[in-house]
DNA sequence: CTAAGTGCAAAAATTTTGCAAACTA
DNA sequence: TAGTTTGCAAAATTTTTGCACTTAG
């Protein structure tokens, strides 16, 4: 699964996971996971108050906050930090998660997995006894698309 | 090079990048530096701070942003998010940088180089035709220290 | 002397928190 | 109805910026 995808069953797990803390399955809450799986990609919290409030007036960013993080402890969604001063935010899929491709000139980010990650990440790990969590690998560089705006502008 | 042993000629490298673009080398700045190398590690600007400060009353908090912000264009240091909502800073090789494991326990980070992050990312960013720049690997995990910690207490 | 840098305080920007009102179950 | 959640605004944090004063060259 990659972010851009949402798992087809968001929402019973999302529901299922507010119940089992004794917490509610609100209009919000729901209406700020549904724009989040929706629309894919890996937007930050001014992104998704936008298309948030074009859908129902009047939420507010700390519901927003909140409910995102909702959705982290839920082990649906992930908050990452590309150093642009605010978080953003991806799908978290149960097998794992994925790397990042990041043009530095757009800002464009495209997702990818390698199986050689995984091995290193044990065989580091090992070398210095830590027990594995998880990783992030973020690879920067110029994407395609800007590779060729550069070559037509000279 | 790891980011707790500064380069040695970073005093001259810092002068002359400071010249270089008609700037001049000021008793603040040196001050911040100075602090930099020698505590090495991975310093936020709070705890450069307090370091700084010690050694030379009255130095403002913007300096020290002001200054980092300096040695990353001069290419000694490199600031860094491990999620703790502030930014961090390590020194900066010429011959790359180094990858790391932070111990989700008592955020101790270690650095480690190895060489298969280097073939990943020429493969990676060959395979979706990305001009490949830096990349940034993080592994998250329990710490030996800790694990025995946890180990004793039960 | 002149342009650049400093320290301070104010401003920005992002995220968190307190609380009365609204809502879920 | 009881207890949770909301939206707002205020607070907390981190980082940036404006400006009068200081300083390097």
């Amino acid at each position: 699964m990659t972010a851009g995808t949402a798992p087809a069953n968001w929402k019973a797990r999302f529901t299922n996971y507010i119940r089992s803390t004794g917490g509610r399955v609100t209009r919000p809450r729901l209406c700020v996971a549904e724009v989040f799986f929706s629309m894919g990609g890996h937007p930050g919290v001014e992104e998704l108050l936008v298309e948030v409030r074009s859908r129902h007036k009047g939420i507010g960013a700390a519901t927003v906050y909140r409910t995102m993080k909702l959705l982290c402890d839920a082990g649906l969604v992930a908050s990452r930090q590309f150093g642009e001063g605010f978080s953003r935010y991806e799908t978290e899929g149960p097998e794992g998660h994925h790397d990042h491709l990041i043009c530095t000139s757009c800002g464009k980010i495209v997702e990818f997995e390698d199986e050689a990650i995984e091995e290193l990440q044990v065989r580091v790990s090992q070398r210095y006894d830590f027990i594995m969590q998880r990783h992030r690998l973020d690879i920067f560089g110029i994407c395609p698309t800007c590779q060729s705006e550069k070559r037509s502008r000279g």
